[in-house]
DNA sequence: TGGCTATTTGGTAATATTGCCAACTATAAG
DNA sequence: CTTATAGTTGGCAATATTACCAAATAGCCA
């Protein structure tokens, strides 16, 4: 059973990085080359290319070569789907936080 | 734009542990308390507390006090859903590294 | 109050991740 | 063959994560 979460584990530590989630987003739309997400993430090109072979060693995403060129593509777009929920996590924790300060500010209106 | 994919790797970070993989799922079946985790998970229950506190952080889960014992739940089930998603990724990487073995050894006896 | 249980926090050593540079491989074109 | 382009790999320093122990905090009960 700890198997299995570890197995988990692997694949959505994969996700877990801002260039490597920019990286699924723009695979989503399509698959593009190395060049072409290096120039919109605007790192070292090495860099990118690690972030890529993370993503394909956790079996997120396939390479295809075409020439000199390499273009990758998502495995399972069903990924995509969980960002909603990821979003209304954030979404929700930023206006919990913001009740909480409002609620300091008018607690701190009763005292003075 | 890169603050979206900023906040989002925060979050999913939060989940890429499989100790907190296994306490999003204990959760997800009911609140528990961080004794109850504890015993499960096996680990140091400092450890558990800064595993619940990482994921509380993110706002994956929250914690109602209740005498001297914490329980925590989940905020939003939806991260259940996605976890369908990665196991689909894990099997289906699973299957094409078998048959790559296969590919090889079938290979293997042609030489042969 | 003092002790008991549940939990968090601080400190720290071991380990993992990240990003860049430089060097390397592979393919296409002259 | 030489050069240019696309991409990967090795190495390394900076940084982050993890897990444990020890100490602190909080609520309950005698």
């Amino acid at each position: 059973m700890k198997a299995r979460y570890e197995a988990r584990a692997r694949v959505i530590k994969a996700l877990a990085h801002p260039s490597r989630l920019f990286i699924v987003d723009e695979l989503s739309r399509g698959e593009k080359c190395v060049c072409e997400l290096t120039e919109k993430i605007g790192s070292d090109i090495s860099t990118v290319s690690k972030h890529l072979s993370v993503l394909k060693a956790a079996g997120l995403i396939q390479d295809k070569k075409c020439g000199t060129q390499i273009y990758y593509r998502l495995r399972k777009p069903c990924i995509m789907e969980f960002f909603a929920c990821i979003e209304l996590v954030i979404e929700s924790t930023a206006r919990e936080q913001l009740e909480l300060v409002e609620l300091e500010v008018s607690d701190q209106n009763k005292v003075l």
